[in-house]
DNA sequence: TGTGAAAAAGATTCGGC
DNA sequence: GCCGAATCTTTTTCACA
């Protein structure tokens, strides 16, 4: 299966091996292997063949803002003047550590992001001093995240 | 250090260790010894002490839906008719797996959620027949993103 | 907090089925 | 595709600075 193929197949076994690792990257193969019942060498035969598929991106550590004093988290709809500044204004906010993600999107604005603050006073800041200075933007639009009661990946 | 606390000072090979993490979290604590010059004991304490303060919340492998045939990722806005019916449509936001993230936001909408499809036909009859089906939810606003740029944590 | 060394556990390889 | 055994690496613990 080429890297990046999207016609991947797993069955039953793959998807129980990924949905422990899903939840802890850290589990160990042997003790997967002995929940599910089949030898460790062959969970890693199966990790080195899912891997080659593209179907592994990597794994992370997941952190906690909060407990760095980062509790502020918005989405910020952004308007450009004109489609020729989308390119430059990636660039720009990609030099903005508060800004987690980006997506070009349909709809009303031409961007849309996700921040992370450590208040709102911090926020403000930073659509006053940071987005709104960039070349291009001519309005935003703010949404703040009072409560996030779902965050998930793809169910297997 | 209490878990959860909020107050945690981290200090410059904290920091080196989590970007260690956060990268790959599968990245041995050797290795990551042997980069900065420590000993893998010292990391190991250190791992302990960041695990107890709560400002560890574990690890994810991260899978890349594409190569499932996943590749429709969009927002969606929803507006309830009374806020009284925000716990109900969130538990029913939950039974649905494409929902990956759902927010209580400011603005115009009561929440807003994230969601992935295998195509803009799905997306369709995701919003036709299951999030518009939910009692209390109006009328919604879909963003679809074209191409998501940026993609990350919180930067230390 | 850190270290080095020892012991325990896990990862990886490989021949064979 | 899977297994088990052998080997190598990493993790974890501990006494000591």
């Amino acid at each position: 299966m080429k890297k990046g193929s999207n016609s991947v197949k797993i069955d039953g076994i793959d998807k129980k091996i990924l949905r422990h690792l899903m939840k802890d990257a850290r589990t160990p193969i042997l003790e997967i292997a002995r929940s599910i019942g089949i030898s460790g060498a062959a969970i890693h035969q199966r990790l080195r063949k899912l891997e080659s598929s593209g179907l592994l991106s990597g794994s992370k550590f997941v952190i906690n803002p909060r407990v760095l004093g980062y509790s502020t988290l918005a989405y910020i709809g952004i308007y450009l003047d004109r489609a020729m500044s989308n390119p430059q204004a990636v660039k720009a906010l990609e030099k903005v550590p508060e800004v987690l993600e980006c997506h070009y999107t349909t709809g009303n604005w031409s961007i849309l992001i996700k921040v992370l603050c450590r208040d709102n006073e911090h926020l403000m800041q930073l659509l006053n001093k940071k987005i709104q200075a960039i070349e291009g933007v001519s309005r935003t639009e703010t949404f703040i995240s009072l409560d996030q009661q779902i965050d998930r990946q793809i169910s297997l």
